[in-house]
DNA sequence: GTAGGGTTAG
């Protein structure tokens, strides 16, 4: 456009009587600018705004001769420039400004308007409001229903669960036609938020609404049934959607599988399989992943191996995360020359390891105390473009913590906070377990205290290493009302959190208190383990009652748990101080054929016991 | 648009 063409216009929008001009004229003339020379003038003459009110950019906006991109330049500025142009616009201008959007075909920058309208403070209107106002303008049904489904999508997305269920209201009770896609988006975001039970009543409600239902939306409400803990109820639902048609796909499958797995019901898991095979729903790579993890985590390696075998010969290509699952059991199951050699044919099959990949050979090394090897995966996984995140520097810190480097994890924890990463309650437990097992008690509660300053909340872990914490400091009572509060916070203490209570009872011989919290764990389903008896074993032997300890001895074998060198050395030493000198040897020489190696506290026991019956 | 992979306590 010629300057002179564009002085002209400017002469109209500036008149000398600018009071003279009604809205009309004065949209027209903004819209003419825009329309041929796009904001600058307006950037940098913003008195040709200084007239603007709400009906004067309703009119703009809607003023076909702009183009949808202008008027998009242009609400974008109002937006910004709320400093020196008090017009924002409202909720018209978003509403129209939607609207000439859609025309355009501009999706997403229509979700982003209805995104403002729908987060910000100064437009929060009911839905209806909003709705109406839509309806009343622009009668448009196929408008209605797509801007239907983006605000079930955008309130969804802000988690406004309440306002999305509103505008599925509002289009059943105007007939509109609700698509399953557009209520898809809000099933998911309530499933991730925790809210099943809206989740479920939502489903219902499509259900009843005639929504067409396809297998998205069955195995997403599923799915989350199941993470619940409610697997049976998946079943059942899944029975009813097979009776209305919807037949299950292999994703769905995979659900049950993974939460028959999860709840180690093998019964159930081959139930599945069966139904699958019946079926011929053929697995993909993530039932092999499943798969592979309900082998592994059973410490049966060579069924996992068995299985990513098959796969391939069933012409199934393994993916990255089955690399990944199989690489990470190999490494968990303490085979890392197997791992290592799953990783460089995972590179040879031209799949691109990622930072999971990294991550389970990271963590394998490091649990083989192996820290140079892991900083040199470190090394290379960062030269591959992939940046260390909070999961590898959590392994890198366990990893140092269990060689009793614990400084070296301090110095990575500083690290990890310049380099702009979260702590999480997994690096402060990793780190104060470290500094609790070298006795530095006051770091390690100074650290978890820390920890909740901070508003991180303390999971079952990190109150069972609080309690850890003052039982080796021998102050049970502050032990003891930590274990209330975790019980209180609703945290379940499990096998480890009363192994560390007993532990501390059993240290200072308050040994009716121990037996007392083992019978409590029992009853309430919490199986003890080897070191619930150790720690037993060892109060009551060396208080004397051996034979009470030896009773225990057996009670823990009978039940199937193996004695550690440590049960071991508390039985031998028990009898020794009992000048039991046969049955301490006795049982030192079970430790041997056991393959246990005896310390230097089972010589001296025995040592001692023998001197004790010459006396 | 639905499922699956790497990190914590004795």
């Amino acid at each position: 456009m010629s300057t002179q063409k564009l002085l002209k216009i400017l002469e109209k929008t500036l008149p000398s009587n600018p009071a003279s001009l009604s809205n009309q004229e004065i949209a027209e003339n903004i819209a003419k600018i825009l329309a041929s020379a796009g904001l600058k003038p307006l950037q940098t003459m913003p008195s040709l705004l200084s007239h603007l009110n709400p009906h004067i950019t309703h009119l703009v906006l809607s003023n076909s001769h702009v183009p949808p991109c202008s008027c998009l330049c242009f609400f974008n500025f109002l937006r910004r420039n709320d400093s020196f142009i008090s017009e924002k616009p409202n909720l018209q201008a978003h509403v129209t400004l939607t609207c000439r959007l859609y025309g355009a075909r501009k999706f997403a920058e229509m979700k982003r308007i209805l995104n403002f309208v729908v987060t910000d403070d100064d437009l929060r209107y009911p839905v209806s409001i909003v709705v109406s106002l839509i309806e009343d303008r622009y009668n448009d049904p196929q408008f209605i229903g797509k801007l239907c489904d983006m605000l079930m999508r955008v309130y969804s997305d802000n988690k406004m669960f309440q306002e999305a269920v509103e505008v599925f209201d509002y289009m059943a009770m105007n007939r509109l036609e609700i698509e399953e896609r557009s209520c898809f988006v809000l099933l998911l975001a309530l499933k991730r938020s925790d809210r099943m039970e809206q989740c479920l009543g939502f489903f219902r409600r499509m259900l009843e609404m005639g929504v067409e239902i396809t297998v998205y939306s069955m195995t997403s409400v599923i799915d989350g049934l199941c993470k619940r803990g409610d697997v049976e109820m998946g079943r059942a639902l899944t029975g009813e959607m097979i009776n209305r048609g919807i037949k299950p796909n292999v994703i769905t499958y995979n659900t049950f599988v993974n939460a028959y797995a999860e709840r180690q019901d093998s019964a159930g898991l081959n139930e599945i399989l069966s139904l699958m095979e019946k079926d011929q729903v053929t697995y993909n790579n993530a039932t092999y992943t499943i798969l592979i993890k309900w082998y592994g985590s059973s410490g049966k390696i060579d069924e996992a191996q068995k299985l990513f075998e098959e796969m391939h010969k069933k012409g199934i290509e393994a993916d990255v995360h089955v690399y990944t699952s199989i690489i990470s059991w190999n490494c968990r199951l303490g085979d890392m020359k197997k791992a290592f050699a799953l990783f460089d044919e995972l590179s040879a099959r031209g799949l691109v390891p990622n930072v999971h990949s990294y991550g389970a050979l990271i963590d394998g090394v490091c649990k083989a105390g192996q820290m140079e090897i892991a900083e040199m995966l470190v090394n290379e996984m960062q030269s591959k473009g992939h940046d260390l995140n909070q999961v590898i520097f959590n392994t890198l810190m366990h990893g140092y913590c269990k060689r009793g480097m614990v400084d070296e994890a301090l110095r990575l924890q500083g690290l990890m906070e310049k380099k702009g990463l979260e702590t999480d309650v997994y690096t402060y437990s990793i780190i104060a377990s470290g500094l609790c097992k070298l006795n530095r008690l006051e770091e390690a509660k100074k650290l978890l205290f820390l920890m909740v300053e901070r508003d991180l909340a303390p999971n079952t872990v990190t109150f069972t290493t609080m309690i850890d914490i003052y039982c080796k400091e021998g102050n049970l009572v502050e032990a003891k009302r930590v274990f209330d509060e975790m019980e209180k916070k609703g945290d379940k203490p499990n096998t480890i959190t009363y192994n560390a209570l007993i532990d501390g009872y059993s240290k200072k011989g308050k040994m009716k208190e121990a037996h007392r919290l083992k019978e409590e764990m029992e009853d309430r389903g919490i199986t003890p383990d080897t070191y619930t008896f150790t720690s037993l074993i060892h109060g009551t032997s060396v208080s004397g009652k051996v034979d009470e300890a030896l009773k225990l001895f057996d009670d823990m074998s009978s039940k199937g748990l193996a004695p550690t060198v440590v049960t071991y050395t508390a039985m031998i030493s028990g009898l020794s101080k009992e000048g039991r000198s046969d049955e301490a040897f006795r049982l030192y020489d079970e430790m041997i054929k056991l393959d246990l190696m005896p310390d230097d506290r089972v010589y001296s026991s025995l040592v001692s016991s023998l001197h004790d019956t010459r006396v």
